[in-house]
DNA sequence: AAGAAAATGAGGAACGTACCTCAATTTTCA
DNA sequence: TGAAAATTGAGGTACGTTCCTCATTTTCTT
């Protein structure tokens, strides 16, 4: 009736509990034929462990820390602020979270916080940062040290980290570029593009994928070369002013990073806006104004809830080596318009139990 | 250094480690001055519950049990998967779940097992049905009796339900009315809605949002009235065929509920793919093969992974009286396009650990 | 077949909390 | 002031696991 227990698996299976035990728990000394003995045992019973249990014996706790730059744009601090919030709840489960931020232009820092990590000291390690050389021989030092880490938010592939919590930007890309091929249905004209920088790798492979779709699929649709913003609200006014003035024939804008506060007052003052299909990146407070406010057409997003929650949980599972839910990490491309715009969180009442 | 204990609030505050059990579970017996200097001991020390700890000694379980309709379009059985991988998950935290499914046909079957439901038995109860009198009095008897309900999939708005898990059906058949008419962007004509039957909330409520968004901003399109199929492939084939028939401007089809595999045959039969804007509801392997032969341009959908996961995590909040993370259980109106298709969970390796 | 090595069993302590009983102390109030 | 009532303390057992140690049994090697 009740659940299973390793005391029932050993009467089971007909051995002892330190045997079922060893079994468990995958250490030495325990003949082949026994393990499968315990282990038909369990599956007949159809026994799960426990896990709550498991870890208050361990009497584990996980200190895991995350690495963001700082600064950065909106969706940094969003992301910041959900990690923050995910740590919280995960307290319950003896998880812990050491959030930090990195001064963003110099990588030497990042790499001297990651080479100080200890595994006695820490479970685990969520980074965001850009994929150079000096970054990518920490990660790979931290992981020959036997501390797991997750890239969140944007990937690095080539470090061997354990998992990537975020979705494809190759993928954002095109979905990106088949709403702006779609919203200009019928219309002949250039696509202005603004990016942050175009060094970072996720800019790239937005880019990449944008151009694929229209190229194939909207051939009346001229994608326009690259605008650098630099993060920079005044650089952007400018070069985009300068661009549509020189311009006649612009029909859609591609906002491939942050700046969207910048570029929706631009449009308001210009009165430009619905006078162009405009598609950005990243749900942040900014670019959901933006999308009320009708300057923005539709975001493709990741939601940062989702990405902080994660990335615990992987971390978690890392740390514990236990197989990872695939289909509940599996991050999707979201895409916002108004009409979908996700509310603030509705109000409940709440029980007052501790 | 490691986190307080319950040993540790009660040498903070100078009290036996009994007293402090008894404020800390709002046990009778302890003055009011005592209360208030255990709770300033907590919350100097920064005490948290863990949780795992306490629901082990409480060694509580959790019975669960989720009624879907029988039958009822692919969706459902995706839901009822999708239920059933949550609850494999929620055994390692002492929840299970009893998943049944009721004859549709009669409600009075459905009102008198959820009759029988009684709380020493079940800890909670996820429930997808349509909100007729009946069920709404099986709804409140239940809770009456203390057990915690929650709605899933299609909202029970008048019985005092503990909480909804699922998608604003109105907010989302305007998602689906902004995206019909932006893709037929520049084009008149008429839009063909398709339901199984205009009975059923949900299908009312996306039919209202549609309507409302292309009467209020798309001008241009013209709805028709809606075609009823009765969950039946030739019906629709039939109605469909004639409708199209009949109609020479059509432009857009929008499927309200089932029937993504019979439209995508009827389409590709009569060579009309790519023909007319499609848009429709929930991803499944019909609609997701639609997407991808190009059948369908877009679905609104909610994911059932989270829907199923979402109604477990509330499920056992409200049984133990707990507050829920409103930020985590606020479901997403998903915008699904080729491009953004969530892809098959990728392979990874897997650790051996049992 | 003897000795070595490997496998298994038996038992206990611990993790942090819940929940119980009974005794000791303090407070209340007639 | 004294008895009753309320509050607090002390200590124990339990939950299902992990992770020890030490003794015993089985299997392998030569």
């Amino acid at each position: 009736m009740t659940r299973p227990t390793v005391n029932d698996i050993a009467r089971e299976a007909g051995v002892s509990l330190a045997t079922v035990d060893r079994v468990l728990n995958a250490r030495p000394g325990v003949r082949e034929k026994t393990i499968l003995a315990v282990n038909e045992a369990i599956s007949r019973l159809g026994y799960v462990r426990d896990l709550a249990a498991a870890n208050l014996a361990r009497s584990r706790s996980y200190r895991m820390v995350a690495l963001l730059p700082d600064g950065g744009g909106q969706f940094v601090q969003t992301l910041a602020d959900a990690l923050a919030e995910a740590a919280t709840l995960a307290a319950a489960t003896r998880t812990e979270l050491d959030l930090r931020r990195y001064p963003p232009e110099d990588m030497h820092v990042l790499s001297a916080v990651l080479a100080e990590l200890q595994p006695e000291e820490v479970a685990g390690v969520a980074l965001m940062a850009p994929e150079t050389p000096v970054i990518r021989d920490a990660v790979r030092a931290l992981r020959g040290r036997g501390i797991p880490l997750v890239a969140i938010g944007s990937d690095l592939p080539n470090t061997g980290r354990d998992h990537f919590v975020g979705i494809d930007s190759h993928a954002a890309g095109r979905t990106a570029g088949v709403l702006m091929g779609r919203f200009c249905r019928g219309l002949t004209g250039r696509v202005l593009v603004i990016a942050d920088s175009m060094l970072l790798r996720d800019s790239i492979e937005r880019r990449r994928g944008f151009d694929e779709v229209l190229l194939a699929s909207f051939p009346t649709l001229d994608v326009l070369p690259t605008l650098e913003t630099h993060g920079s609200a005044d650089t952007l006014r400018q070069a985009v002013g300068a661009c549509l003035a020189a311009t006649p024939d612009v029909v859609g804008l591609y906002l491939l990073g942050s700046g969207h506060r910048a570029l929706a007052t631009l449009l308001r003052d210009k009165g430009l806006t619905g006078r162009f299909v405009v598609i950005g990146h990243e749900l942040t407070p900014h670019s959901r104004s933006a999308l009320l406010a009708g300057h923005l057409d539709a975001v493709i997003a990741q939601n940062p809830g989702h990405l902080a929650r994660s990335a615990l949980r992987v971390l978690r599972a890392k740390a514990d080596r236990i197989a990872i839910d695939e289909g509940q990490e599996q991050l999707r491309i979201e895409v916002v318009i108004r009409e979908n715009l996700p509310g603030e969180p509705r109000e409940e009442r709440q029980s007052d139990a501790a």
